[in-house]
This record gives C-alpha cells, sequence and structure tokens, in this order.
RNA sequence: GGCGCUAUCGUCUAGGGGACUAGGACGGGGCCCUCUCAAGGCCCAAACACGGGUUCGAAUCCCGUUAGCGCUACCA
C-alpha cells in the first residue's frame, strides 16, 4: 500500500490571490480530499524584492474564504536557504553541477553574438572545460561565480496526469544556473529542493510549469530522489481569449468577495473550469465535488472565465439558502452603505429580494431600498411609467392608501394586502398592474421588485403609507 | 527562431471507433406562468479548426497544416 499523497500548493507572494492560483490550489485540496492526502501549503517567497507579508495574509484570507484548508504550513521557502545552497553544492560535488564565472555581461555578448535573433541561446559550457587548477585559483581570488547544473542530454520525458506523456530532448536544455552568486537558489533548484523534503507525491500545478518539468525532474534524478506524479493543469483566460489580466476586470479572489459572490459559488464555479465530473452537472456540493474528483478528468485546454455564468451560479446558491446563512454578509455591506438596522430581524427582507438577485451586495442594496426610501432612486422604465399613466398615477396611489390604511399594523401581511388592494382596483374599475405598478415604482423607484402585496409587507405599514403619500404629494406638484 | 502544450456551439463542457439527427449548462431569442421581475416549465438558433490517412465505419486513432498559448533569465 503506496503512502496517502502529500500535495502542494505554492504561491509567491508577489501579488493578490488570482482565480487562477485560487483555482490551482482548489484542485490541489479537492485531490488530497479524495485520496486522503495532505495538503501543504508553502510560500514562495525568494524575490525578496517582490514579496510582502501583506501579500501573504490576503493569499491565506482568500485561500481560507474559499474553503481550501491546510494541513501542514504555511512554510517560507526563504528560510530554507541553507538546505538549498546544500543541495546545489552536493550537485557540484557530485561532478554533476560546475562552477560558471561567466558575468551577466560576458553571457549578454554570447547571445547576442549568434547570427541574429533566429537561434536560440544556450549556453556554450566554456566554464564547464575549465582546469580544476584554473577553478581553484579563480575561487581563491574571490571571483564570484554561480553553480550551473550540467543538464543530461537523454529524452527527459513523464506520464502527466492529465496531458499523458510529455517528453523533452536534455539536448534542447540549457545548463541552467541553480544557485546564485549571492548562494541564494534559483526557482528549479529551490522548488525541487523544497518537494523532495517535503516529501511530495504528487505536483499539481499550471501548465505554464510544463517547459520547467523536464529542467525540474533532471535535478530530482541528479539528487537520487523519487520522482512525484506530475499534473499540468490548464490556465485561466480572460474574455478576449488573452491571459487574465488587470485589464479583465476583477482577477483577484478578494474582488469578487467584495461583489458579493459566495464562496461556495465561486468554489464551484472554479471546480467546473477545467474539470467536469462527467455528469451533467453543474451545482455540485463540496462532498460530491470531493467524492467525484480526479485528476484524468481535468480538461487539457485552457478555460476563458465567464463571469456571467458566475452570477448565474452565484444566483442559484442565493436563492437556494436561508438567509440567516448570509445576514452577515449583508448586515456588513449595509454597515458599509450607512444603513442602520438597529434591532429588526432584516432575514424577511432578505427572504423577499434574494431570489431577485445575483450577489449579496444586489441583496443589501435592495434591502436599503426597503428599509430607507432614501435609498430608492428612480430608473429609467419608472420614470416611464409614470409619464405613461400621467395623472392616473398619483390617483391610483391615492386609492390605493387609503384602502390599505384600514389596516391595522397587524393586519397588514402579505394575504390581507392583496385583498385589499384587488378589491380597490374592482372598485375603481382599475386593471391591477394599474393598481400595482405605481406601488411599486414609488416605493422602489423600479418597475421590477417581489410581488407588491409581499413588498408592502416588508416596508411595513406605517413607512409605507407615508412614502406612498409622499409619491402623491409630489406627482400632484408638477 | 527553437522546444513544448492545446484545438467540440459566443463561453464552460459531455463524448474516447458504430448508441451522434453531436447531449447538458451559461448567455441570446420565443412561449407558458404572472400585477412587474426573478425563479420554474417548454421551445428555438448555435460547434467537432483545416487537409490527408487508418478503418466496413472517425468528433473519437495517426500524420501534416493553421491558429492560440507557455517556456527559452544569476524572475517565480
Amino acid at each position: 500500500m503506496p503512502e496517502a499523497p502529500r500535495v502542494r500548493f505554492a504561491p509567491s507572494p508577489t501579488g493578490y490571490l488570482h482565480v487562477g492560483g485560487a483555482r490551482t490550489a482548489l484542485f490541489n485540496w479537492l485531490f488530497a480530499q479524495h485520496t486522503g492526502g495532505a495538503f501543504v501549503l508553502r510560500i514562495e517567497d525568494t524575490d525578496k524584492a517582490r514579496s510582502t507579508d501583506a501579500h501573504t495574509k490576503v493569499i491565506l484570507e482568500g485561500l481560507t474564504w474559499l474553503g481550501v484548508t491546510w494541513d501542514e504550513g504555511p512554510y517560507f521557502q526563504g528560510a530554507e536557504n541553507a538546505r538549498h545552497r546544500a543541495d546545489a553544492e552536493r550537485l557540484l560535488a557530485l561532478g554533476k553541477g560546475y562552477r560558471c564565472f561567466c558575468t551577466k555581461e560576458e553571457l549578454e555578448a554570447q547571445r547576442n553574438s549568434g547570427d541574429g535573433s533566429t537561434d536560440s541561446f544556450k549556453y556554450d559550457r566554456r566554464c564547464l572545460r575549465l582546469p580544476a587548477e584554473e577553478i581553484a585559483r579563480r575561487v581563491s581570488q574571490g571571483r564570484s561565480s554561480v553553480i550551473r547544473f550540467r543538464m543530461p542530454d537523454a529524452e527527459i520525458a513523464w506520464e502527466d496526469s492529465v496531458h499523458g506523456r510529455i517528453s523533452f530532448q536534455g539536448t534542447d536544455l540549457d545548463d541552467l544556473v541553480i544557485l546564485r552568486s549571492d548562494g541564494t537558489p534559483i526557482y528549479n533548484m529551490a522548488v525541487v529542493s523544497d518537494d523532495i523534503a517535503m516529501r511530495i507525491t504528487h505536483v499539481i500545478r499550471g501548465d505554464d510549469h510544463i517547459s520547467n518539468t523536464p529542467k525540474q525532474i533532471a535535478l530530482y534524478r541528479a539528487l537520487g530522489a523519487p520522482l512525484p506524479q506530475f499534473a499540468h493543469v490548464p490556465m485561466i483566460l480572460g474574455s478576449d481569449g488573452k491571459k487574465l489580466s488587470k485589464r479583465h476586470g476583477a482577477t483577484a479572489v478578494g474582488d469578487y468577495q467584495d461583489q458579493g459572490i459566495l464562496p461556495t459559488a465561486m468554489r464551484n464555479f472554479l471546480a467546473l473550469l477545467g474539470w467536469s465530473p462527467g455528469e451533467d452537472r453543474e451545482i455540485l456540493p463540496v462532498d460530491e465535488m470531493v467524492r467525484l474528483f480526479s485528476l484524468e478528468a481535468i480538461q487539457k485546454k485552457s478555460a476563458v472565465f465567464d463571469t456571467a455564468k458566475l452570477e448565474w451560479m452565484n444566483g442559484q446558491y442565493l436563492s437556494a439558502m436561508p438567509a440567516d446563512e448570509f445576514l452577515g454578509p449583508v448586515e456588513r455591506q449595509l454597515a458599509l452603505m450607512g444603513v442602520a438596522t438597529g434591532s429588526r430581524d432584516i432575514r424577511p427582507i432578505i427572504d423577499a429580494v434574494k431570489s431577485r438577485a445575483r450577489t449579496v451586495l444586489q441583496i443589501a442594496e435592495r434591502v436599503a431600498v426597503r428599509m430607507d426610501g432614501s435609498f430608492a432612486v428612480l430608473d429609467a422604465k419608472g420614470e416611464a411609467l409614470i409619464k405613461k399613466m400621467g395623472p392616473a398615477y398619483g390617483a391610483n396611489l391615492a386609492h390605493a392608501v387609503a384602502a390599505v390604511k384600514n389596516l391595522s399594523a397587524p393586519d397588514w401581511t402579505a394575504a390581507n394586502l392583496i385583498a385589499a388592494i384587488t378589491a380597490m382596483a374592482e372598485q375603481n374599475g382599475l386593471k391591477l398592474g394599474d393598481a400595482m405598478q405605481p406601488i411599486r415604482v414609488a416605493l422602489t423607484g423600479s418597475t421590477v421588485s417581489e410581488p407588491v402585496n409581499e413588498l408592502l409587507e416588508v416596508v411595513g405599514r406605517d413607512n409605507a403609507i407615508r412614502r406612498i403619500e409622499e409619491a402623491v404629494t409630489s406627482s400632484s406638484s408638477h
């Protein structure tokens, strides 16, 4: 019986948690959950110039928000410098690496000396041919050097869990530098050293790393370490088919959080970007995702991030969830908007509006309108209706208040309200719509809302009557 | 340029030699429901990149072309 899998997610804290990274993390997590393996989180902060603690914090928060939990870590790559260096020096001692004294300028000159840019540059191994005495002399002179890895000539191939067999020729690969002159490791060295030390069994990462993989495999072999299973997941593109970037608007998971996307919806949406359970299913509870997940079912081609579908999915989660479950986020948003809820239970209002909303932001806005008329904004359709009805708008509203005023506060229920309005419409020979729509517009400024009787109930007797009467007054004044 | 990866409706995808008149979902259009909208139900438009093979039979396997993307740093 093989050991339980160990996977890792290894972001660089040089920016926010992007949806692509979030999805990679999610796939790792799903795989770990499915197999009973361990998920380790490693922060790759070796680029000291660009890494910040603030970014690390945001990344951890983003993962937590999405429900991606880790079993180990976070480990910080920067803290493992001594091991990275030791591994690079071991390769040197083994004769699988060599010192290179070429300066950046010399390398640059070598690059440009080829016949134009038609040729790809490969280091010509001039320092590999240096006699031992010469190397010793230069080192004793204190000349700065890097350690390069001597790339074997043989074919390097692996069976990728999502792509199948991928192979490279060692002869096409450069003798990459693994240790800088300042003693810090280059990315590929650090990753391999860490993945070996952390006993990572499955490397699940973006397919922009496919070209790094043969280099890393060569390093594993040179270090005498067993290879992990590799799985390269496709990238996420913007709506124009280009790699997702700020130009496309929201790309960080925090942006979606701010827009009122639920973490469960985001997780569901991300899981289905590039992975399919193989059934015609869209809304998938997390335990189902875990049960059905497999690396082999991951798509090979990159996927376009479709905000419209995300919002649809969010709407599905919203309407299926009881108001209790997102009371917190709505209240937080209301506070931001300056709406005091006081001791009032806003759950009935949330229930009234949530099936028409796609984000919790929209819910909060609509709750605000129902609690406080000053948040109502007359939209184009509302304005058109007032214009079209002319004097009937105010007149019908006046009839409506009169009819509805007879209801005392305890009788102010949706059932009684619909009865009262229907009776009023009948008495006055009004079509139901001509009685209802003005109320909707007076209360919300819009021609779209929950059924008018429910709207009235949720706005509350005194508030509703006052607002409708104000609408009557202002409509007769112009 | 070299090396590598990829290619099914606008988008996410099912499909893995015959069950394909290519299925589902988002988005779009229409109808029903209805005081409006949403939800829900029903319906419509919409795809196997191209060219060659292999095969009785190809969306599916092979080769080529084209296109897109990635890598080609003392970045990660």
